[in-house]
DNA sequence: CCGCAGGATTCACCATAGTTGATGAGCCCT
DNA sequence: AGGGCTCATCAACTATGGTGAATCCTGCGG
């Protein structure tokens, strides 16, 4: 099931890391993407190639830009166990890497478990108001 | 002192790990260290041009042979400062291990910027109704 | 139905990671 | 004082990592 294999944790990444709005970024997004946060080129077809599998095996610099936009630490594409525990983390990681709910998960911290069912359940509220679909499950425990 | 360009920790891996004499491992005993490890082919020649600087940009394979070798993680060779800046960010994840809290980060995602600034503003409102003092400091950016 | 806009594939090609082979400097014998 | 070893360095060459342009899909507006 859990293939560790680069493709597979590409794949993964991929999946679970999105934009704001819901669906998958494209190759070409992250591709962009990478080239403005000031990494090296990589090509929109190469990083086809490498979440498929045909090829394995790219550079240290290329490596540390995949890490670098997915927003985990390269050890991720190396180690079993670093990769598992980060698996752990991911959905909620990338859901924090959008400021403002960064900002309320910070601040919701210490709260009394009243307010925060209170504050959920304000927030389930208004997701069925403006129409999005389910949640990610949460892929901890 | 401590260059951090893959070279630097090269050259210090070479002096700091020795074979059970004495003197540093030249580069053919390394290379065919690797190989004897069922790693990839990796040329004496090769081994000294990514010590001197003259490459740097290896490839995952190559990596994770020297890795092996040297008896570090592959991380070991990746940019220190940026792997503690992600590795902190993954604490904090942590830190919010609450499941109340993590729920609502989950699903306060993709809500639109208004409906986010109402809730934050909630939250603030509760915190400060329930005597909790300033919330700790987003440490991002 | 048609076109067309954006994305996934495909594939031939180019740049460079990585190799092979040669050269020469030390070092130890005898 | 010179042959034969080992090792670092250099200079072509090769293999493969990585790219760009063309092609195939798919969904969508007219």
């Amino acid at each position: 099931m859990a293939e560790h294999t680069l493709a597979a944790k590409l794949d993964h990444l991929f999946g679970v890391v999105r934009p704001a709005g819901g669906d998958e970024y494209s190759f070409e997004q992250v591709a962009d993407a990478i080239r403005a946060r000031g990494g090296p080129t990589i090509s929109a077809t190469y990083l086809w190639q490498l979440r498929k599998g045909l090829r394995d095996n790219p550079t240290k610099r290329h490596l540390e830009a995949l890490a670098g936009f997915f927003g985990v630490p390269a050890a991720y594409f190396f180690d079993e166990s670093e990769a598992e525990r980060i698996d752990a983390e991911l959905t909620l990681l990338s859901a924090l890497r959008e400021a403002p709910v960064r900002q309320i998960a910070l601040r919701a911290r210490g709260l009394s478990p009243k307010s925060l069912e209170t504050i959920s359940d304000m927030v389930d509220r208004v997701r069925e108001l403006e129409g999005l679909p389910e949640p990610p499950a949460d892929t901890d425990r």
